[in-house]
DNA sequence: AATGATTAATCAATCGTTTGATTAATTTTG
DNA sequence: CAAAATTAATCAAACGATTGATTAATCATT
């Protein structure tokens, strides 16, 4: 009985819970203005007042969404610059880290991408644009150490970081083009991460280690 | 006097593009369910009924933006698979095209991929499907066609295809993204055509040729 | 005068939010 | 420990605002 306050607030917690994550699905599929309260608090099996309780609107609903995956993101994260191997290492592990949380939460990815895409700007495109930023800043100084200590062709590198973060995008954004590219059900958990993702894995080392490689072409 | 009806149809002819392009500009701003009739109404100068009574509706004006940019694609439809040029060549073609063709209309395209990332379908859903797959077919038949004959390198087809249209769609839809990544408004129509665009078909041809080109590697 | 174009006013529906009341849980008090 | 007081959680109902759409009247053109 000593617990039973704990107990609550876990389970509170998971009630809360609950509902930011049915938000989350609701708003990655319906986008914001789409995705309406009542449909969210019926999803979850919650009364309407409680989105408001808890979140203090639906503004709050969708800031909770973002808290709960920034904070997630932050504990993951890793520098790759301090370790001590090579350029090319460093690139396929960034590509692999990439991808797997990027295929993790494809919702949330979905949501990132279109708040991305619209032109308002909020509170919440700031975090956004302050968390995607960090990861460029990253890729960035791995390729810009690669190219400096030679062991990278000199390409362009903020085409190619487009080029990276563009790939997995569109295979997680335009899901139903890349369902009839695929040829299969691309929003489907299991083949987005038993099929798309190590052949995205594959083929992103692949290109890049094909592009970034100094051919010592004379022409 | 004798072409005065046709003036006046072209006049009112101008007035619907008007209000489309209007709409296009905010629809893509804000999206189908943020941008309002009377937003749209307001900023072409008409009158909030204007809108039903030229397209029926807030659909029907959305679906008339989509048939006027579908009807201008058709026109400029060529398929390069008859040219009696080399597969590098014939992709190079594509990488300026389609370049050319997402950079003219950014807004278009913001709307298309964002319509592609809900999972709602609709009546516009397949049309963009069925016009955006004639390009990845186009394409994709390229690059079949090369690796059969022995001019490219045996790649993952599908996701060059996805690297080749969420490049693009990354430097266009995730405007504020892009633009942290280049340092400039990559939603300037200056920037995006005298810069952005450049970069993009030079790195993407060079990394295309690179990827694609035998290495007879024996490893 | 008649037809089509345009307007202001209005419509029902839905939106996100708030309310007041009720129940459940926790704390305080005697 | 038990009763009272307080807080938290939950609910149905209704709120005002906004949405897309429609009406009926007016204007313009032939």
């Amino acid at each position: 009985m000593i617990n039973f306050a704990a107990v609550m607030t876990e389970e509170k917690q998971d009630k809360k819970d609950h509902i930011i994550e049915v938000a989350e699905k609701l708003f990655s599929e319906m986008g914001f203005d789409g995705a309406s309260t009542r449909h969210i608090a019926q999803d979850a099996n919650v009364n309407m007042a409680m989105l408001n309780y808890y979140f203090g609107g639906k503004e709050g609903l969708y800031l909770a969404v973002f808290e709960k995956r920034f904070s997630a993101s932050k504990l993951q994260l890793q520098s790759l610059n301090n370790e001590n191997i090579s350029s090319f290492e460093k690139i396929n592990k960034c590509i692999e880290s990439y991808a797997d949380k990027m295929m993790a939460n494809s919702c949330f990815q979905k949501i990132i991408y279109r708040e991305m895409s619209l032109s308002q700007r909020s509170s919440v495109t700031d975090k956004i644009i302050q968390m995607l930023s960090e990861n460029t800043s990253e890729i960035k100084k791995i390729l810009l150490d690669g190219i400096a200590n030679g062991s990278f062709e000199n390409v362009d590198v903020e085409m190619l970081i487009a080029t990276m973060f563009g790939t997995k995008s569109y295979l997680i954004n335009s899901s139903q083009m890349a369902s009839f590219l695929i040829g299969k059900d691309t929003t489907d958990p299991k083949i987005l991460n038993e099929e798309v993702k190590p052949r995205l894995k594959d083929h992103m080392k692949k290109m890049f280690k094909a592009y970034l490689t100094k051919h010592n072409e004379e022409n």
